[in-house]
DNA sequence: AGAATCATTTATAAATACATTACTGTTTGT
DNA sequence: ACAAACAGTAATGTATTTATAAATGATTCT
């Protein structure tokens, strides 16, 4: 039977305390510390902060102690969401460009569960069908590479999603807030969807990357209503 | 004092157990034997062989034992130069858009030295400098995201170039075969630093999409003479 | 006081030991 | 003869121990 290895946990468990502010961006984390925290030997712990570390979620400072949760600058967002734009961009094009009646069916449905989401206002839910939405274009490209390298970097933006898009935050005002001026991403899908299901490659590529931008901009600035067209990333 | 880890030299004897043919493509490699082998615990090797696996160098089938080597075949030898073009247009794009002088002489010393390796018939030495240059280019992004994943595609395609140009091949007569065929990669690098030093974006990613495009044509045929300017990658 | 040195503590790297799961070969039943 | 089932073996997952390196804090010296 399918049984649960402590390595899956302890990779899990991470990302939880990492997401809910537990632990914060900059601070160091402990393999020890970690281990006790969660009743687990060190081996799974480590093992699993190997993969995390590999995933780019984590850093590890060389000849010093423990890993560190890699702190968040505009500078580092754009080199994140710079790379995102590229690789998910040539995604979106492969996509359009093969894509099944089947595979645009999956995509509807799925876009159909991130709208209800939205207007029930379950913002966790709406964040987990994005990324099966963006990763589930990566994997209509049937390149097995482009799709675990897109996975990585997506991987990485989530530490900004997480942290600026106030998730989890426990400060109740700024959530609020942020609600206010959340942004309409699963339009964006659908018009993205649209194009890749007329096998219109350029368009699709061009929907993706701005897209991306998109949501960088407003990450970055959530009041400011996204209305540039022009590719904010290329600009910086 | 530099202390050399036990994990890195695992990963170290690995490597050089693959690109040796001690191991190939489609063998289980397990981490009992490994250990016995290199006269080490199995922390280490565990540990090599997450970060080989993280890094397209081996896959583990699950449900199973062991880790195997990926087996190569032309499909898949597509999506890896595939990626690997998509990416590196890109970081040849932005080398070129933000080159500095001495990044250019760095470039043009590399070179020189790949040229002489190629005429003293060191092999190794070429490979070693041809993994340089492309990872310095990536470098020159300035964008670790991109740079890192530059270099997982970069490693993957190495098991192509290990297996199929005859380096460490045991078979001197396919050996030498390979030798009279060997491309001349350095001159394309030429052309390359030439169209990054003079700032020419569109060009510089042109002629990296070539460039890769024809180690891939030669990869699979070698006797070939690599004529075709049009893209064979996206013929394919 | 402030810097430098040393001793102590704490964390990791590596090795080992134990528990669990996948593999192998044999046997048994049809 | 072939398949299913079982037992035994070997490899992995996890825990623990040991050895080494880093961080901390006290102490001394200037």
């Amino acid at each position: 039977m399918g049984k649960i290895k402590a390595t899956d946990v302890a990779l899990q468990e991470i990302a939880k305390l990492i997401i809910s502010h537990k632990y914060k961006p900059g601070d160091r984390i402990l393999e020890t510390s970690l281990a006790q925290e969660l009743n687990l030997s060190r081996t799974p712990i480590r093992d699993a902060l190997g993969q995390l570390l590999s995933a780019g979620f984590l850093e590890k400072p060389d000849g010093q102690k423990g890993y560190i949760i890699p702190s968040l600058s505009p500078e580092d967002m754009k080199f994140v969401f710079q790379t995102r734009s590229l690789m998910e961009g040539e995604a979106a094009k492969m996509a359009a460009r093969h894509a099944t009646t089947k595979e645009i069916e999956v995509l509807l449905e799925m876009n159909e569960s991130e709208m209800k989401a939205f207007y029930d206002n379950e913002k966790e839910k709406y964040a987990n069908y994005n990324e099966t939405f963006h990763l589930t274009i990566a994997q209509m490209t049937k390149n097995p590479y482009l799709y675990r390298l897109i996975k990585q970097v997506f991987w990485r933006s989530r530490l900004y999603i997480f942290f600026f898009a106030g998730f989890y935050t426990l400060d109740q005002s700024l959530r609020d807030f942020r609600s206010e001026h959340q942004r309409l991403s699963h339009i964006e899908h659908a018009k993205l969807i649209k194009a890749i299901s007329e096998h219109k490659e350029a368009e699709a590529e061009q929907l993706m990357k701005e897209h991306i931008s998109n949501t960088f901009s407003h990450l970055l600035n959530p009041q400011s209503t996204i209305l540039d067209i022009n590719n904010t990333l290329d600009k910086l």
